[in-house]
DNA sequence: CGCCCGCCATGAAAGGTTTCACGTCCTGAG
DNA sequence: CTCAGGACGTGAAACCTTTCATGGCGGGCG
């Protein structure tokens, strides 16, 4: 299976020092023309720009990092890519950082703090500018080593970055809110791990209207994806709630699946609704109800305060809460009459 | 929404002269001792690390990258991140990365060749030592960046580089030969454009089976998506196909939904089979029949095949193909009767 | 007892860039 | 015509590390 056929030596890059001799200019003035600062003629600096496009110049990025203590690097540490959430938030993130000149360096953490941790330890060594960080738990313990990079927190609300956030609570309320004017009284609540503030945000938020203008038939803690925890699904299994409100649509998924194969069908004989808008939110059949939040946005706005940040790191500190709204699938309708 | 609150300045990293100056050693001892090189007495390199962890040390990179042209890092090249294909693959890149010691550049090039040639050059100037791409098309034209950096193409057989690829034609095969064992005599194909050489293998495996076997019904090319362009919706609806082979478990998907819209279902009135195993395939309902590659194995070998020619860029150049297996699920069945 | 060798340790150069501080020359104003 | 000042250009230091070449020292062997 293998070509025997050997690649060639590798080319040497010009270094600026060549440019500057083959324009017959100092190092100095090249310098200066490549980065359009200092003073430079114009027709020196189009001379020399023209011999640096001649000679394939790109300048060494790790010599200028070193002079200027910036790479053009950022950081992006998300905790799982296989929930498409993330995929989603990357691209923009990576789309915003190269039009503002950075490169991304991904990370995910796949879960595990061990791994959160040497992701982060690796970023600052290579010198990132600066992190843009969606934590596991609200008490990821990699603040010793970011210490002193720029960084953004996604998600969470750690007082000491950075934060973009959504409104989850509002996002419950909405689910909740939804369910109810569909003529839903007996509702149950599936959840994320509260060790999240995020799934706490959420399902703190659905459950409080619940409470206030139905019923909150049962209430089950630290679902996490599709593979639904058995405390879940006995929860689905006492059929005693007309809708469900899940804290993701991975979790709605999985809770959709399990109705189905309790013989049930959804929406007519369950409501669903999920959290996230994910694309397979609206694939699955029946296309599922969720919350929607703006990840375009706050994955520009997390790079543009980042970036901000970077450049001037005294500005003072943010905290952007991002609205979120329903979006209204085939998930939900009313309950049996 | 801003709280005022001006994060101190950063805090200047201790650097290696500093280290060595605090351990009474020379600049040189102290750089051997930390990387394990040259000669240092036992217990002055552990008295160095001691004062090193002391101070907190951390490398710079730039620096080291300077001298040794190594930066550690590696980018990763891929058309799309919304496609779910890409996230897996991706997830495993870095993960095998990282515990090769590398850090991973990820870009997505959204499908638009001069978004590739931009983030191709970002990556070469930021100083990979290498590059894992997934070209958007056969003849990209980012030759001339790229040279001298040690990279590996996946899923297009560029002779130029190292390749990993899977065996589309075979996988194409699999399915012709799965639904004319299930009894089906008129199977259209609809496959990717063939200006990428991956959809046409697969394109063509299918149809030769399908023509030796059976009766090739109908075949469109260049499905991109979920978004069926019309010629396929077209095709679909002469419903003169019982089975339907896609090059893509996402145009599999748009195809199932089209044909629901037509009032039919799947896999009773029309079966279909996909290509790539994407998580969605198995959420689906039905459950999608397709081609699976081994995604896992195809990135570690990548990774591998990568810090390879890294480590001795004479290398023989490699190429691999990986077998690739069909998974039989619910979107399969026999014609009607 | 002397020599040579190996072990440890060191000084210094080099790597590519930015940028400070300084010169030169020309222009325009007085 | 003189002088000040602006525009343009340059030399050299500094950033942090690796690594080569060198040197001192002590011990084992002849």
């Amino acid at each position: 299976m293998a070509k025997t056929d050997t690649p060639n030596e590798p080319p040497r890059r010009a270094t600026l020092k060549e440019v500057a001799k083959a324009a017959g200019v100092s190092l100095a003035s090249a310098s200066y023309a490549i980065n359009g600062a200092g003073s430079v003629g114009e027709a020196t600096r189009e001379h020399i720009l023209k011999v640096a496009a001649q000679l394939g110049y790109r300048p060494n990025q790790s010599a200028k990092a070193m002079k200027t203590g910036r790479t053009g690097a950022i950081g992006l540490i998300v905790p799982d890519l296989t929930n498409p959430f993330f995929p989603s938030l990357a691209q923009v993130v990576i789309q915003a950082a190269r039009t503002a000149g950075y490169s991304v360096f991904l990370t995910d953490t796949e879960g595990s703090p061990e791994a959160e941790q040497q992701a982060v330890g690796l970023m600052v060594d290579h010198g990132v500018d600066g992190v843009i960080w969606f934590p596991i738990a609200d008490d990821s313990p990699v603040g010793r080593l970011i210490e002193g990079v720029p960084t953004v927190v996604l998600d969470r609300n750690l007082p000491a970055y950075d934060v973009i956030q959504a409104d989850y609570a509002d996002g419950g309320r909405l689910a909740a809110e939804h369910l109810i004017a569909a003529g839903h009284v007996n509702i149950g609540v599936i959840s994320g791990p509260y060790a999240a503030s995020s799934a706490r945000q959420r399902a703190e938020g659905a459950i409080a209207t619940v409470r206030e203008k139905a019923n909150l038939t049962w209430h089950v803690q630290n679902a996490f994806s599709l593979d639904l925890e058995p405390a879940v699904a006995a929860a689905l299994e006492t059929r005693q709630a007309t809708a469900v409100i899940a804290g993701a649509d991975l979790i709605a998924i999985g809770a959709m699946r399990h109705i189905r194969s309790m013989g049930l069908s959804v929406p007519e004989d369950v409501s669903v609704i999920g959290f996230d808008d994910i694309p397979w939110a609206q694939l699955h059949t029946p296309a599922l109800t969720t919350i929607d939040m703006p990840v375009e946005d706050m994955a520009a706005a997390a790079v543009e305060t980042l970036v901000r940040r970077i450049t001037n790191r005294s500005e003072p500190r943010r905290r952007v809460v991002f609205n979120v709204e329903l979006v209204a699938r085939e998930s939900v309708t009313g309950p049996k009459a």
